[in-house]
DNA sequence: CATAACGTTGACGTTAACGTTAAATAGGTA
DNA sequence: TACCTATTTAACGTTAACGTCAACGTTATG
């Protein structure tokens, strides 16, 4: 299994090392480390982190919110003692109900910026349709001065 | 024509009035003022203040970003002296190529946007679905007991 | 018209998310 | 082994985007 160093890391997510380094202070990752303490990535911590950037870049997550977010992916993903151990049948009914209210609170967020998006697109689109009206005009009345030339 | 003082805009665009404030003292509004200097902010004022917020919390934008994205809006719906009165015509068609382009990086970076949160959602959705099955074998198994693999 | 409620301008404080620098250690290369 | 580059921790610095006061003027209301 290969391992990269934190160089590699940034320069493939266009992240600064420092952000990284950050990034698992607050405990977003938590990379290995080599006999000299060096971190060491797996392809699993890249494409982590690279899902993290793209939460907090188009989502908006906060750095905090990410938590919330990782946490929940693990707990379903199962790659939590803590959540895989609770035998409680009334314990994890309620989990599984507060995942659930998360999730349904995220898509209804993730639907709103969609449409909120859309017509910010529309916009956009209509005021380029004027820009290039606005250009032909441009265009046609060179175009004539070069006739009259003639 | 109704104007409104900042409390009710506050209110209205849920913000604080230090917010409105600070937006006003960076240039992405100038309301009229009463006799008394109190600020009068008419439905147009609140209404671009909606969709300044709405690109900062959804597109992400930062207010510095804000700037340019209300240049172009008001070049192109022609409420600025400054740009009407471009008479040269090779001025004015590096105007319109810099608006177009800008525009062409700005729907580019929305879709991209768009694309993203999709594949978020459809995530989401997946996630949902096993909670869900979670759920219905927790139903089923109360009356038996658990053997919980998950 | 008194007075409470609201508005205004400074000015300093706060927090998230990093940047920068320093001093010491690790790892790769001739 | 000597050297050079990369990495680590620790600590302080910075910036955007506001929050929080204080001191004072304005507006609405009984």
């Amino acid at each position: 299994m290969t391992l990269y160093k934190i160089d590699e890391v940034a320069s493939e997510c266009n992240l600064t090392k420092r952000t990284i380094r950050y990034y698992e202070e607050i405990g977003l990752l938590s990379p290995q480390r080599s006999e000299g303490n060096t971190r060491l990535y797996t392809r699993e911590d890249i494409e982590r982190l690279k899902k993290i950037i793209s939460a907090r870049d188009v989502l908006g997550f906060s750095l905090q919110e990410l938590h919330r977010y990782i946490e929940v992916v693990e707990m379903l993903t199962g790659q939590r003692e803590r959540y895989r151990n609770i035998t409680d049948l009334e314990e994890r009914r309620r989990q599984l109900e507060e995942i659930d209210e998360t999730l349904g609170k995220q898509l209804d967020m993730m639907e709103g910026k969609m449409r909120t998006i859309q017509s910010f697109k529309e916009e956009a689109e209509q005021l380029r349709q004027q820009v290039r009206k606005g250009m032909e005009r441009l265009g046609s009345e060179s175009t004539e001065r070069a006739e009259a030339d003639y």
